[in-house]
DNA sequence: TAAATTTGGGGTAACGATAACCCAAACAAA
DNA sequence: TTTGTTTGGGTTATCGTTACCCCAAATTTA
């Protein structure tokens, strides 16, 4: 009502409704005794006055900012996007906000910003594959917030983690393949670096190995994006002796896949077969539906979260690492090998 | 290095270095004057103890915590992902941190996320198409932290403003499909409610009736997503009278659209034409590569972050309404009619 | 030599909210 | 009437940082 630069504070509440800063914090917090008259009173005035609470001051005295930070890496990525609104949905049930900070993998972004959140911005952290290095994550642990990582691979720390378990989900995937009749299998792979990458990656290796089929030709390299996933495919296709599936380390990236194959004039899933990886949300709604192995980004969030609440509530969380298996998800884009 | 649960403070620092607080905050922010020989002290105990600043008791001591708040109604649309990432390199560049905080489209939500970050945690925010009603926005406009809107179509503020066109770039569309020679143009709409949306559809609309081409039938409900796409397309596709090209209110929408067109058995872009909107990354990565409006949103979020850094200026910004052209950008999905 | 300036640094208070404690008044019990 | 208890609410101190002002020593200038 008055100037648009006087923030409101208790004070101002308190003058309006003629009571003390104490006795508006309390109506405000369930604390301490108020009469019926006084909160009517007290409410009244925050309202006509538009108050909200300042969260710095009240993170400075020791108290809850209700905010918690994410750190990740990126959100164009439709897997990372995914993860994000998972853990604000979970977050929000908890009664917190998230705030979600990319680091566009940049290390000293990364550090900076959960410096920040640290520093009183944030109650908690949820921290998505930091590529950080020991020392760095030593100093988290020192912090006073509960952090928590997900999706770690990296160095060792006593943070607790939640975590997706890709290595068993790539094997469901391939061994589906192979109960289709299927021999030769093409191989997209992840980003380079990517340690969930690296395991998918491994764990088709070593299946179709133990079958004798791995063919190391048949494997190309993606780089979790849809052009690389139809660059790649589009070098599969061009080889003397087809695949007759092509495993993608990705949705995305079979998206890509996709797209190359019927570039080529060939059916999915009649002519090829296609499996993707994440179950991000679009992967339900292309056609065909894409078959896929689904990370349970819901159930790491509300483990997530229930970490970061164990952690608010003392309880011992050091060290604790949580795996979720992935789960195989058959749509339209796998098929019985034509005979 | 001691307890897990100390945070370290100025006075830490201040102690292990020999000197006073003060000079430890004056060396870290380069006011006041401080010898060499003191301030590689100073900075060898911050390193040492791994001090951060507490943004908390610097914001509620009236300076600056670095942080920017984006407040959007979702992550998992491509669309608002992207504006999110323009956003936050452009903070960046700007040596701000920016924390993204979503609504789910429940106005409440909104109003409470908003509160929160004003109070204290955030210097200035970028809220993206509130669906605040005046009451709420004038409460907004009395804040102390700078505001931008983005794409806000809604009741009258004076809150700065950064849009993007939406009519005369789908008026630059439909212009294309028409030299292209198509005469029955589909049109899928974006979801009920959306403004943006409204935009666009009344843009076909217009220019189709000034062509005596308006046929209501060839217009369809979608819901910007690819499902929507998808369904709203397959009605089109039953029509006895095929049309030539479909206008889709969105990329992710368009998607949609191109996957009804291919399931039918027909091709994109030789049977039937195809042109989004949006310019999100996949539209160029798609195979054909979709035609498409261009929303200039790298451009938008560094104009919302200029009027955010005048706002720290004191210069006036009240009232500003910076509106962005939309452009149409010609690749594969579109061709000219089969005579 | 005395006065003025610079250099380097510290003391105090304040930002806004709240936990812990305290204090009146009103009422009940003995 | 006296003591004890509840009710309703205020006082004080504090969180970590920094703006403003002050002070002592060193150096320069008159």
């Amino acid at each position: 009502m008055l100037m648009p630069n006087s923030p409101i504070t208790l004070a101002d509440v308190a003058r309006l409704a003629g009571v003390s800063k104490i006795t508006v914090s309390k109506t405000l917090n369930n604390t301490g005794r108020i009469s019926e008259g006084t909160r009517e009173r007290v409410l009244k005035a925050v309202s006509d006055l538009g108050y909200v609470v300042n969260s710095a001051a009240r993170s400075l005295r020791g108290g809850k900012t209700g905010v918690l930070g994410m750190v990740i890496p990126e959100l164009v990525s439709p897997y990372f996007a995914e993860v994000a609104r998972a853990a604000a949905d979970e977050a929000s049930q908890c009664g917190f906000d998230l705030g979600v900070f990319t680091t566009s993998r940049d290390v000293t972004k990364e550090r900076a910003r959960i410096g920040t959140l640290l520093g009183g911005l944030a109650d908690g952290l949820l921290v998505v594959v930091p590529s950080g290095n020991e020392k760095f994550l030593l100093s988290l642990e020192r912090s006073r917030a509960p952090i928590v990582l997900i999706n770690h691979f990296g160095v060792q720390t006593h943070l607790p983690m939640v975590r997706a378990d890709s290595y068993l989900g790539a094997k469901a995937a391939i061994l589906h393949l192979l109960s289709l009749g299927h021999r030769r299998i093409g191989f997209v792979t992840g980003a380079v670096g990517s340690s969930q990458a690296a395991e998918r990656l491994r764990s088709y290796r070593e299946v179709l190995a133990a079958q004798g089929l791995l063919d190391e030709n048949l494997i190309r390299q993606g780089n979790f994006t849809q052009r690389g996933g139809f660059e790649a495919a589009r070098e599969l296709l061009e080889l003397p002796e087809l695949p007759t599936a092509i495993f993608a380390a990705s949705d995305v990236t079979a998206f890509g896949v996709i797209d190359a194959i019927k570039d080529k004039g060939l059916r999915v899933p009649d002519d090829i077969s296609v499996v993707g990886f994440d179950d991000i949300p679009a992967a339900s709604q292309v056609h065909p539906a894409l078959t896929t192995v689904r990370h349970p980004v819901q159930a790491m969030a509300q483990a997530a979260m229930q970490l970061i609440l164990d952690a608010f509530a003392d309880k011992p969380v050091r060290d604790t690492l949580i795996e979720f298996p992935s789960e195989l998800v058959i749509r339209e884009s796998t098929k019985a090998i034509n005979l």
